[in-house]
DNA sequence: GCCGTTTTCGGCCCGACTGTTTTCAGTCG
């Protein structure tokens, strides 16, 4: 519920943006619509407090006429130029132009020529053969066309990064085995760790090509070939998911894998400060003139504008560009720093792995520690413990503690906030655990805010689990205004969690800068319910980058012996 | 529509691919 207005201009604009472009208006017009409508939803600033000081002109992006809408907006709640954009198209036709090979001036076409207003008009006017005896059409086009609206019917979902990871990961693996490949890489929204992925992108250098594409587009998950040939070679998988591989040289390797790590944004302000240079940015290089001067590694592309190397999780223009200009970039928390992981559960409530199981494998991992938080009593569809069961458990912990070396448990809780805000342990519990997670599971309309404000006020509540409780795939979340969540916790000296769940990632990233900002530490937590979901911690681990934090703003960082006295 | 140590007007990020063309438009990443 954060910054509401924000997001409602951010998608009235880009709607503006698109009813232009179908229109075949100035593009830069198009492209600054779109622009004011990122620019507003990365924000953190509330685009009303801006607008009651006046300031909204100082905002990159935001000129004399966008500035006007949104005042207009705010002031009557209407805004003429978006009302005009929606009147004068169909309902649901722009939507038309997510299939693949379809652009605003086909879409535009076959409305205009043959009264196209949705999907299945379209279909048939491909099929009867009319669409293709248009000017400038063909029988090619309108199969690719065709091609395009199966997959558009299938699935336009992105995917989420926890379903990508291990695919890409797979792929990678067996790309490297491959004679004649030497540096494999992802690319695309996946290297930046980004919630969710469109199409998945990876970088391979090697000689052969067209061998390296054909064995690509040979694995047995492969679903369909969409494109194929000696640098090139396009997928689908048949879990659904498109996944493109792109053989380079290696002298232009790094020059490829900015160019497609993005953002777009991120490269467009690249572009324009090479501009200013009287250089020229590509996917093959730096150049001046004719003359390459970078192009081998992402190290040279950045030093030809006089950049630190930025991290793929920062580039998405959120201040990175400008704050790399000042030498300030943040030395982001690495995975290599985390000791352990801060929320997890076991058998004893709804988990699959015994604590020992889970011990063991965070040993595995690399861990100082894990910290066991099963649900507690009043949450019974997670088989919540009840207080006599967490005694016995707190034993079990302790017998596993003297047993195993190398690792160790610490005795927690995921305690529930209950309706009236109280918690659902007594504090004569909580003193024994050496650290109290608590969250909402109940009531999501109902006085979120006051509730997690008085589980902050406890003593022994050092965190508060997916505070915004929003279910990637499914979920809004509590109804909760998280900036006064973020104050408070802040004030109490209460830790926010990074849920590295893939379909949580709560706080995410703008949320979790937010609370590094105001000195709020973040405490990252599977929440895994199985011992194959720990490795969850690197999603967790992106958002913290893509959140700006660096080592000493998270509690995972810290030693089991500061944990306990926190 | 935005923006300015070359500009308040005239630019605006870059290149490949495909299919329709006979020199280019549209789409994509």
């Amino acid at each position: 519920m954060d910054n509401m207005r924000n997001k409602e201009l951010a998608d009235m604009f880009n709607a503006i943006g698109d009813a232009l472009e179908f229109k075949g208006e100035n593009p830069f017009k198009i492209i600054a619509y779109r622009k004011a409508a990122r620019v507003l939803s990365d924000m953190t600033e509330d685009i009303e407090s801006i607008h009651q000081r006046g300031k909204l002109r100082e905002i990159p992006g935001i000129g004399e006429g966008i500035a006007k809408k949104i005042d207009e907006y705010l002031r009557t709640g209407k805004m003429k130029k978006y009302e005009e954009a929606k009147r004068d198209i169909p309902e649901g036709l722009l939507e038309l132009l997510s299939i693949q090979s379809v652009g605003p001036k086909t879409l535009a076409l076959a409305h205009k020529n043959l009264g196209v207003k949705s999907l299945s008009d379209f279909k048939k006017v491909a099929s009867d053969g009319s669409l293709a005896k248009l000017p400038g059409m063909g029988n090619k086009k309108v199969e690719n066309i065709l091609k395009g609206m199966e997959r558009f019917e299938v699935s336009k979902e992105r995917i989420s990064l926890g379903d990508a990871i291990p695919l890409v990961q797979s792929i990678v693996e067996k790309l490297n085995r491959l004679k004649g490949v030497k540096d494999v890489s992802p690319a695309g929204s996946l290297r930046r760790f980004k919630e969710t992925v469109g199409d998945i992108d990876i970088l391979v250098t090697g000689t052969e090509g067209s061998k390296i594409i054909d064995y690509f587009t040979k694995l047995p998950e492969v679903g369909q070939i969409l494109a194929k040939g000696e640098t090139k070679g396009s997928v689908v998988m048949r879990t659904g998911q498109q996944v493109d591989v792109r053989v380079l040289s290696e002298d232009s390797y790094g020059a490829a894998l900015q160019y497609f790590t993005g953002s777009k944004a991120h490269n467009i302000k690249l572009r324009h400060m090479a501009r200013e240079r009287g250089l020229k940015i590509s996917e093959y290089g730096v150049f001046k003139g004719s003359k390459k001067i970078a192009g081998r590694i992402e190290e040279e592309v950045y030093r030809t504008l006089n950049l630190p190397w930025i991290p793929a999780e920062l580039r998405e223009d959120r201040g990175e560009i400008e704050t790399a200009i000042d030498g300030k970039l943040p030395q982001l928390v690495k995975y290599e720093e985390i000791k352990g992981d801060l929320h997890v559960h076991s058998k004893y409530s709804d988990g699959s792995a015994t604590v020992e199981e889970l011990a063991i494998e965070a040993k595995r991992l690399g861990y100082e520690y894990i910290a066991i938080c099963d649900h507690s009593k009043s949450v019974k569809y997670a088989g919540g413990l009840s207080e006599d069961r967490l005694l016995e458990e707190i034993e079990e912990i302790d017998r596993i503690n003297a047993k195993l070396k190398g690792i160790t448990v610490l005795k927690g809780t995921e305690v529930d906030i209950l309706q009236n805000g109280k918690l659902d342990y007594p504090n004569s519990l909580l003193s024994k655990l050496d650290i109290v997670v608590a969250a909402i599971h109940t009531s999501f309309k109902k006085d979120c805010n006051k509730r997690m404000m008085s589980a902050m006020e406890n003593p022994y509540v050092k965190v508060i689990a997916h505070p915004t409780g929003r279910l990637i795939s499914s979920r809004e979340g509590y109804v909760i205004d998280i900036n006064e969540v973020i104050g408070y916790a802040a004030k109490t000296n209460t830790a926010l969690e990074i849920n590295a769940y893939y379909d949580r990632l709560d706080l995410n990233d703008v949320n979790s800068r937010k609370a590094k900002d105001l000195g709020v530490k973040l405490s990252i937590g599977t929440d895994a319910h199985h011992k194959h979901q720990l490795w969850m911690m690197k999603l967790g681990v992106g958002v913290a980058r893509r959140g700006w934090l660096e080592k000493k703003d998270l509690l995972n960082t810290l030693s089991v012996t500061k944990l306990r006295n926190l």
